[in-house]
DNA sequence: ATCAAAGTTTACGTTAACGTAAAGGTAATA
DNA sequence: TATTACCTTTACGTTAACGTAAACTTTGAT
């Protein structure tokens, strides 16, 4: 007995995560993504799609393409070779620390926010 | 009694920013800043630091110049015109909201990492 | 006085991440 | 069968955010 596997088009997957086609296309050129074929129209996986939603994360995080791609690389890299660990291990510390980074920028950002809303409402007489 | 007044030469500013003179001359053409000059020569004072400051906050975060510049811009609004309290607080609002989207789509990366980690120290037998 | 370091303006070059347009194939539907 | 809705490739265009280079001025130090 065989399952129904569930699939995409990159039309479908343009709306789902609010871009184009031509970006979903894009990202394929960059390597991101190699979807399968069905003749010439290109069909995806539920890993493709997320594979997009990792890229759109990154994206709204200012991820270049490149960054992306590298963690998920990360991620997808099994644990076969392991002379790569050491090398693995140092990107997830690196990529902590910017996150990490982040993390403390957007508190402080939110507490100027605060701080600025009480002042413009105090005015607001 | 006159106190000294503290200020910054661009090449200071670029170093202790990590970023680059032509840099900081670019978000002056953006509008961004607007230092002082001394004959030739920019010079800047704390308030105009901090502005830079603010830019690479932004920059790690990717904001745009011109996001960082309506942020900068909002904090300067001094509560002068009323008629624009409601624009203000619409944009902290959105503002934060970004912010908080951003944050949690850290949290999550942060974890992934975590459990990829965990993984790979696992499958370093 | 001169030299090196840092500053200035002007202007063209570069990269990332798509946008946009053209020209065409395919498939369901009226 | 013809239109409509998507899909395809190819290719040139665009914007942001500087990089890089040239040519010149200013200034503190030797």
């Amino acid at each position: 007995m065989t399952h129904k596997t569930v699939t995409f088009t990159i039309g479908e997957l343009a709306q789902e995560f609010d871009t184009t086609t031509r970006a979903i296309r894009f990202y394929e050129d960059q390597g991101l993504i190699s979807p399968a074929r069905t003749g010439q129209k290109r069909i995806y996986s539920p890993a493709d799609r997320i594979t997009i939603k990792l890229i759109m994360r990154g994206k709204r995080l200012g991820f270049s393409l490149a960054e992306s791609k590298e963690l998920i690389e990360l991620y997808n890299s099994d644990g076969d070779n392991s002379t790569q660990h050491l090398r693995v291990l140092e990107q997830v510390k690196a990529s902590r620390a910017r996150l990490l980074q982040q993390k403390n920028d957007i508190e402080m950002m939110l507490l100027e926010l605060e701080e600025h809303e009480a002042r413009v409402k105090s005015d607001m007489n």
